[in-house]
DNA sequence: AAATAATCCGACACTGTGTTGATTTATCAA
DNA sequence: TTGATAAATCAACACAGTGTCGGATTATTT
């Protein structure tokens, strides 16, 4: 029943577990493959028929956490008719409830950058699409810097709402960034 | 007239720019400092005379880009007038333009992600402030959540400025940035 | 021209790297 | 249980870059 494979996985997984505790206590930068794998009570040569360096580890777990992520977003942006923007807010705020330990990671110090910003692209080119299908006689440079302000505004948003342990619910946030894309600093006016 | 000094800064200029060049091919993590003065021509031991590192240079370079930055924000933050925000975004657009080179290494593959996030939350919160200042009475979370948004969508403009080598006027950024943030989507009508 | 201070230069011990070959240990299948 | 297979261990290696010397050289100021 057993698989050779579940060795090697049992030492990926405790190189992981090190790498992760001993960036509790230090930068990435200045963590050597010869402490993580002191910590993990491994030979260092063990090490290296995995991984190339530490940053090669790092650049694996979260490659691990990209994949769950985007299984998880993935029933929601293949939807067969796309969605109309206040319903792709609402809906990815609410992906976002549902993945908060995910997101923690990935907007956390040592995320990807990539990453994000290739679903912001995503997100914002999108929008822009349907935006010049809608209004053909627009102006694509002012179309273009609405969105790219606008996406980079939710992103903002969605990062401060999981920074400070969402404790708003995630309609109260796609309201609000609704709102302020509509009108602007008129949100900030009582009698809405 | 002249004084000692001066040949210090010379010598730090050169480790900043060769620094600078240096992360136009790679991550910073893999600049040496052997490499470093190589490119700079000048004594490894002179590096030491002056950085621990090279995170350490980093680092002072993008304190001072930070101190020029709020340098330049400044008499328009301490203004008696805080409001609107908008007028602050020139400077910013500007200080940006006049800083091209710092910006693009910033913000490119090889930059400091905590750094432009540093630069970032402390505009927000330094906006958030004045305008609490301004509207004591106003709602908290709705000030925070628009000025969130607000900055985010500034760097998100920013970012694609940056990237697609400026072709624009720092005046045209700063004119779109401040219409958006004042109307919303009727940035897009137009008949302004 | 003399004094001062920054830079250069060579050398040093040291730490971590990445790879090797031989050995031991764990897993699975017969 | 035993044998085959693959993974982990271990010691050893040359090698890169580090950080720090003391002393020579160069530039700047007075």
């Amino acid at each position: 029943m057993h698989n050779p494979e579940h060795r090697v996985q049992t030492t990926k997984k405790l190189l992981r577990d090190a790498l992760l505790t001993l960036l509790n206590e230090k930068p990435l930068r200045s963590i050597t493959v010869k402490e993580l794998c002191a910590r993990a009570k491994l030979n260092r040569g063990t090490f290296y028929a995995h991984y190339r360096d530490v940053y090669d580890l790092m650049e694996q777990i979260e490659a691990e956490m990209k994949v769950a992520f985007f299984e998880a977003l993935e029933p929601m942006i293949s939807d067969a008719e796309p969605l109309p923007p206040p319903k792709l807010t609402k809906k990815v705020f609410e992906c976002i409830e549902t993945n908060a330990d995910l997101c923690r990671v990935a907007i956390g110090p040592y995320g990807d950058r990539e990453f994000t910003r290739r679903l912001l692209r995503e997100s914002r080119e999108r929008s822009i699409q349907s935006c010049l299908d809608a209004f053909p006689n627009a102006d694509r440079w002012q179309i273009e810097a609405y969105f790219t302000f606008v996406t980079g505004g939710c992103y903002a948003l969605m990062e401060r709402w999981i920074r400070r342990e969402m404790k708003e619910s995630s309609a109260d946030l796609a309201n609000a960034a609704e709102k302020i894309m509509e009108m602007g600093i008129a949100f900030l006016q009582p009698e809405k």
